[in-house]
DNA sequence: TCTTAAATAATAATGGTTTTTGTTTAGTAT
DNA sequence: ATACTAAACAAAAACCATTATTATTTAAGA
């Protein structure tokens, strides 16, 4: 399983006895219909539109749940809040260090490097995260302007 | 540069402008010398034995500044927290998902191959954090004697 | 339709991190 | 060595994403 669709979520739903909600369902076509990997506020402000009075903690409680069932991956920060991945397959996220600019990647060699890194590792891993930092154009810019200083 | 040490961590303070203090020198030592990588927090208890008037806050502007200096790499976690690695090339963090263990690895495949994906990526990434999930032997047993229940 | 455990909404609480402010100190010049 | 000054420090308050609590509503089976 790479990639969650709708069918694919009521079925585990259902499957692992969870109630199948038009809050639980909203929030999961807003994340599989997204690029970039949205926050849970970025969640909570679009679902607002079709669910005036849906709480913050309903988001945060959905997004748990899905992951526990193993149906997205939840990706901490240091410096910004979480963010939710629907591919739960080795890929490679490219990250922006400077605004946080996520997109995903997935180059011929990424599961290849998987595969051969868990032979090396002797277990099978039950996840994995991959994490590339690169400077977005915009932040490439304004960091180039700034380098010369003593800036922190 | 791979994993800092003493003098390097002076030199570049030095050549970058900034004071030698001695809390500093001490956190880069703790963080050097743990196996693990320690939080803010553990850090600052440990410190605390040598340095009892230290400040938390001053443990997490240092931590910001050997970052910023490229010395170390702050993992962000979804529980909110961070910790610390002064291995800041290409390497394997081992994590339990469950208490949040970690370990180094540092398979031979892993910068070949690394390499490789940065190559097929057409850029040269600023850096790169690469997680692996796995219960550890403490949390595999608990695991298991409640995996058969809907546990959350 | 009825029943009931589960899910939701609203709100308060939590806790890691950051900011602020006044004091101390490292590094340099005298 | 002493004095000077910007930087670093300690202490405490503030911040804010996330979690916990509680009363109300609802999905799903009888």
């Amino acid at each position: 399983m790479m990639l969650m669709n709708m069918q694919h979520v009521i079925a585990k739903l259902r499957h692992s006895g969870y109630k199948i909600t038009p809050q639980r369902l909203e929030i999961c076509e807003l994340i599989l219909s997204s690029q970039n990997h949205p926050t849970a506020d970025q969640i909570y402000q679009k679902i607002l539109r079709k669910f005036p009075t849906i709480s913050l903690a309903t988001v945060y409680q959905t997004l748990h749940l899905l992951k526990e069932l193993g149906l997205l991956q939840e990706l901490g920060f240091a410096d910004m809040s979480s963010r939710y991945d629907p591919n739960t397959s080795p890929h490679v996220n490219v990250i922006c260090p400077k605004c946080g600019q996520i997109y995903d990647c997935e180059p011929k060699r990424a599961k290849e490097l998987w595969s051969q890194i868990a032979a090396e590792l002797r277990f099978k891993p039950v996840g994995q995260r991959l994490d590339v930092y690169k400077y977005c154009d915009k932040c490439s810019n304004i960091q180039s302007r700034n380098s010369e200083t003593k800036n922190r």
